[in-house]
DNA sequence: GTTCGTTTCGCAAGCGCTTGCGTTAATCTT
DNA sequence: AAGATTAACGCAAGCGCTTGCGAAACGAAC
């Protein structure tokens, strides 16, 4: 079943490298023999060895994914469309989930990749200057996808524009009183929660351009989940004076937002507009309003990239840098005393 | 960056064997030399190259999860907590996402694995039987999670069981006329549905167990999606006589389900109970009544499994089947003219 | 001071593949 | 028709590691 290269060889009264050229298509080998060899390679069932290629090459055939957490939906989705454009290309996946800062700091301690893999894409989480320095030092091709680093290859969002934009559709409605409901990482988190961050400066931004005053009990910040936001809700409702619309960094949290409104028996969106952020796949049914950033796309945006950076013909492409997009459903609407004269503040 | 075994030997005044051997734990080395290579390697920042190790000794410290769809919840669930444990026992992961028929045929043509992995665990696809044999000609230790396939290494929940515990807490609430809205695989769908037909199966027999006539009219499929259990429900709005509660075999159906309902105007569970299957993230806040199947602990046991298997100091465990567990939440109850006199069939 | 176990270690033969270079044989030049 | 190209292929030296086996060294036992 496992013949070698020397079978094939022995068998089609050729030498071993005539053997090795010929099934991969390499020049130097009429076409007849080439022709034979396979046939009789196929007939052998022969697959070449990984270990004996990669030790003779130092190719290894296989990218790495890292990333933080597997089971939050936004990884599970950039997971997906990444591994397939590389699995398209040939590529095998291999996989770190450094669900906790001990992992993490394994991970990034040796020259884990060294041998492993001929690329690494990096997903969503912030390397500390050391850990890119160690990264770095494997010489391997890097992409990543929403890291901060600027200058790197990969895609990130501008969300520092969708905060921005999902602030001002609340303003927009004549919303006076926003909140925001941003992502405090866990101590033991493994992303750099630049993203987040940037969303909530795009919030603040909407805020002042529309002459707004700043108020810090209307930002608060809880673990990404479900459980985060009904928190992060609660607490809102405990402000001096509650907020009439919520803008929540992620649906996740947007989902537990949802909950504790309803079983306080407020209305959405007549007592208090609820703004998304993700376009997660549930957020449709509950019609949830949100802001999409095309996971599905950075996935494979960031994977053809770190491809273009190891195969060598093709050409290097630029950064890409995808910008939010408003899903309007049912969670937004004027505040309850503007109800019916809507009026729209046009863009500046 | 990458120093060689010959680097460290020559640095510590030893044979290359010695050095292989020290570093990795072997008899026949005295504690002063051991420790003296072991620092000289560490100063050096060698790390042994993974094609060298994997060439002389064939073994290659991956382990290979093959899967479809990632993208759904459940299979990020169960490779997250597979992952962990795999990783745990140092070994790397390697990802197939097997997401249509193409790249399922692909992966089982050849013997894709040989050489790149020392095991496969195989999650919730149902292998042809000639699937089977190729995998098992590559002669590697397997798993299975989810698999019908007995005798075979794994985990597998008894859907069977928990498809009639589902149906039965139905029918103890009162309820005479329920539906099923069951899995339809795609047409381009990688996994078999096994379990989902195993749960159908216990539907229909605590149906007959409690003397209720079966009704074609009341079992849907459709596709394992929000939207397609939204358009199941809509098909069972239209059944000659309604049902007054419905049994979803998974609980992202059941999601699309409660949106119909609700859509529709009508009450959960005051004008129909709902039960989900699979106790996803987010029924919680859905408030859906559920079975749960322990999700994670299916990843975390084949994974235990598939490394009993290849560490040949564990003894192999036997097969493990999970039973479901009822959680209860907001979407049932008795149905509309017997709510109050609640008369509970006690279990038989 | 031999003789016998033990340790401790080095030698060298692989593992299966790739590739630079050299050797033929075939095809062109003029 | 002799020399110069070029195409097709084989040789053999790695790639970096592991491991069976033999050699040396060292104590202990007689």
């Amino acid at each position: 079943m496992s013949s070698t290269v020397d079978a094939v060889a022995e068998r089609a009264n050729v030498s071993v490298s005539t053997v090795s050229r010929a099934l991969r298509d390499m020049p130097g080998v009429s076409q007849a023999t080439r022709k034979r060899v396979q046939r009789i390679a196929q007939e052998l069932g022969y697959v070449p060895s990984l270990a004996g290629s990669r030790l003779a090459t130092g190719r290894t055939g296989a990218i790495a994914i890292v990333t933080p957490n597997l089971s939050k939906w936004f990884f599970g989705q950039v997971l997906a469309s990444a591994g397939r454009v590389l699995r398209q290309a040939g590529f095998d996946v291999l996989l770190y989930e450094l669900a906790d800062t001990a992992a993490r700091e394994r991970f990034f301690a040796g020259s884990s990749l060294a041998g492993r893999a001929d690329g690494v894409l990096v997903i969503a989480l912030q390397p500390t200057p050391e850990e890119l320095a160690t990264l770095e030092a494997q010489n391997l091709p890097l992409a990543f996808l929403g890291s901060g680093t600027p200058g790197r290859s990969g895609v990130r969002v501008d969300d520092h524009a969708a905060g921005r934009a999902a602030a001002r559709h609340l303003i927009n409605l004549g919303h006076e009183r926003i909140a925001f409901v941003g992502i405090r990482e866990a101590a033991d988190s493994t992303l750099g929660g630049v993203p987040p961050a940037n969303r909530l400066k795009g919030y603040r931004e909407a805020l002042a351009e529309a002459g707004l005053e700043p108020n810090q009990d209307l930002e608060v910040h809880e673990e990404n989940s479900t459980a985060g936001g009904s928190r992060a809700m609660a607490r809102l409702l405990c402000a001096e004076v509650a907020p009439t619309a919520v803008f929540v960094a992620s649906d996740e949290m947007a989902f537990g937002v949802l909950h504790t409104l309803k079983t306080g028996g407020i209305d959405v969106p007549g007592d208090m507009s609820v703004i998304g952020f993700d376009n997660h796949e549930l957020s449709e049914i509950l019609g949830l309003t949100t802001m999409d950033h095309s996971v599905a796309l950075q996935g494979s945006e960031t994977a053809r990239r770190l491809l273009a950076l190891i195969t060598p013909d093709a050409g290097a492409e630029p950064d890409l840098v995808l910008s939010g997009q408003l899903v309007v459903r049912g969670t937004t609407a004027p505040p309850l005393p503007l109800r019916g004269r809507r009026t729209v503040t046009p863009p500046a």
